[in-house]
DNA sequence: TTGACAACAGAACAAACGTTCTTTATATTG
DNA sequence: CAATATAAAGAACGTTTGTTCTGTTGTCAA
């Protein structure tokens, strides 16, 4: 039981970096065992715990369970220090955190730092989730005049009007059409190694 | 050619479902057609297209161009707006973008201000590679005193500190240890709905 | 000290697999 | 109409794969 999470652990680096799961001869050589009967009990195992399964073919793919991540919550403390407590306990899928209906999300990337005092930088991907309206107060994907833009939705005079959040950029009073293309359900940021 | 954008179209589709590319035998059926050493001219040309590849065991395994969806709107591009990338793929397409050794990643939800101006905000959650050492310039989960922080990593008089991105708070200056807990590698934030 | 169990190793084997080579049918083109 | 390319079928074959069954080793409790 114990030593069967560093084998998932093993797997899961095998599978970040070949996107399959390979045949019991070469997860020997991953796990550091010689024996491929050994192997299919660790997988069976995994299976049972809800890791991986079997397509009918009898190949091994990963359950979404596979991809989660352990969630340290509140552990740390990006303010005044305070005493922490051990991590453990829960999982999550950062995808699933994020994406709530795959078929109207989108991925954009942020060009540009008009949205900096919202913590939005330039490189930042931008989880949007693509419908025709949204509400004040919103962070939209906005089309004016035929150009993507990236905004805090508001309303001025009874009109609609785009924020940017940096003092730097003026506000957008479209006229015309203002025609929403999604709205801002995430972030996702990737620093370079 | 022509045909095999059809070819490619049904393996897209087996993988969406079965997230592995099959024996050649079952891409026969995939295909409809008899011939496997046609099924291996078939993914040999869309190898050379570079929708999938081969790990060194000689498996077959999509690449990025295997995903990627054509998007109907072009690009669309001027003034301070965005580029789209739409994708497809239900699960793993952020986590895989995030994540290189899953087994040395952890999620951490970040507490506090004390990092806004690096556009991290209270709240957000910290992609966290677990390591002991890092570079200066580099955003590090440190255990100070007994205690996690998310600071950047920076050097003074050739001693370790930690720098917030926020004037309010102070320059953390350990005096006895500062231990690396791990190095923030990227970032998510979830916009309430 | 013995017995039981967990954690492996190893061998044996049929079925499946990938590869190569040869052959055939259908279009295309000049 | 002939030459040629494309799209596939099919057979042959050595290798790899998953599976099952039988051993071996270490540990720990009775």
């Amino acid at each position: 039981m114990s030593k069967d999470s560093e084998y998932l652990n093993r797997l899961q680096d095998y599978y970040a970096e070949w996107k399959n799961i390979p045949s019991y001869a070469k997860l020997c050589e991953v796990f550091g065992i010689a024996s491929k009967s050994w192997v299919k009990a660790i997988l069976t195992r995994l299976a049972d715990a809800d890791f991986i399964e079997r397509t009918p073919d009898g190949r091994w793919i990963p359950t979404r369970q596979f991809f989660s991540r352990p969630h340290a919550e509140s552990t740390v403390q990006a303010g005044m220090p305070v005493s922490v407590t051990a991590t453990q306990g829960e999982y999550f899928v950062i995808d699933e955190m994020l994406v709530d209906t795959p078929s109207k999300t989108t991925l954009i990337t942020v060009k540009g730092d008009s949205m900096v005092d919202a913590g939005i930088q330039d490189g930042d991907v931008a989880v949007v989730e693509k419908r025709l309206t949204a509400n004040i107060g919103d962070i939209v994907v906005a089309i004016v005049d035929n150009d993507f833009t990236l905004k805090t939705l508001d309303k001025e005079n009874g009109a609609f009007i785009l924020r940017p959040a940096n003092p730097a950029y003026p506000v957008i009073r479209p006229q015309g059409t203002l025609e929403i293309f999604g709205v801002l359900i995430g972030l996702v940021r990737k620093y370079k190694r």
